[in-house]
DNA sequence: CGATTCGTTCAAAGATAAATGAACGTGGGA
DNA sequence: TCCCACGTTCATTTATCTTTGAACGAATCG
């Protein structure tokens, strides 16, 4: 599927032209890709991808004016992606912008990711079990369901930590 | 449709006046809002959890006329969960309206969900991958990025079985 | 057979989520 | 100090997803 198209370059101060080359557009493909199938917003893959094929970090200004997206987005965009760790902000001396990278390390991104996601679930889900607890009977099945959905959340904070390790 | 009543009361034969309990509706709220956290439409979320909480299967109809959502809705949602193999169709002698019950066991609804969405994203990946190698050079930041992605795809694959067993 | 029940499909409506861009606060440099 | 680069916020627009309900085919009933 056809996706790039090419507009006059935007102008851009110093920071890198805002060119992109097939194989950094691939990269930038495969996130998106990937970013849908997570039902995450489109601008979140094409920010990861683009960082993940950078050599270089990229300034504010560089991504926007690359990827052709909105200071919005890629403001929302990049403070999702440090909220899970994919993303990081280095230091350049005398430059007082942002500099963004990419964290390629696949465990560090997924724990982020389920460290944000699932384990906020699992422990709202404790107090939300102890709200059904008082609405159900004591016998009966309610309280035999309720017992399987306690198990659940219990081997959920037992695998949770594990699947970390499973990636080291 | 006539008013009249035709038919003993034994079995529930009805449309209308299906009623929720509280406990039921606790059931309910949980799993809605456990779709919501998948991102999965909410009304898998009120079918789930209604069979999850049910004693007995449960007719389509008897699922619409309880959680008063469309034919369609409960159609398109009985579909999916009957692909992540969340929800089963039991036979029951003298009746040919489909009769649903949901699957409890939290190993199997880890691996149905994880080889209906995971794994196809898995397979996908790989001739993604192939095809950025033909665009990439033999050498520098893209190569090396595109290892990664490769060790990552190895990875995935080795852990998804994994998965399963640690619920076991 | 024809009538009825069952469940599916799909176009359209309605609901949600994402992207945009103007307005804004902050802080650095002259 | 004033000015301007930097990045964020948020109301609005736009895109996407979900739900609805009428129309439909298939299977069973009378």
């Amino acid at each position: 599927m056809p996706a790039g198209v090419r507009r006059p370059a935007a102008k851009t101060r110093n920071s890198v032209g805002a060119e992109l080359s097939a194989g950094e557009t691939e990269f930038i493909d495969f996130f998106v890709a990937l970013a849908r199938a997570l039902r995450a917003p489109k601008s979140l893959g094409e920010i990861y991808g683009l960082l993940f094929a950078s050599s270089e970090p990229r300034t504010f200004e560089g991504i926007v004016a690359t990827l052709r997206i909105s200071r919005g987005s890629a403001s929302q965009g990049l403070r999702l992606l440090r909220t899970f760790g994919a993303v990081r902000v280095v230091y350049v001396a005398g430059d007082r912008r942002d500099h963004f990278v990419a964290e390629t390390e696949l465990r560090k991104l997924v724990t982020g990711f389920l460290s944000e996601t699932a384990l906020p679930q699992l422990e709202a889900s404790a107090g939300r079990l102890d709200r059904i607890a008082e609405r159900v009977p004591t016998k009966g099945v309610l309280h035999d369901r309720l017992q399987k959905l306690r198990s659940w959340e219990r081997v959920g904070r037992q695998v949770l930590p594990l699947v970390g390790k499973l990636l080291g």
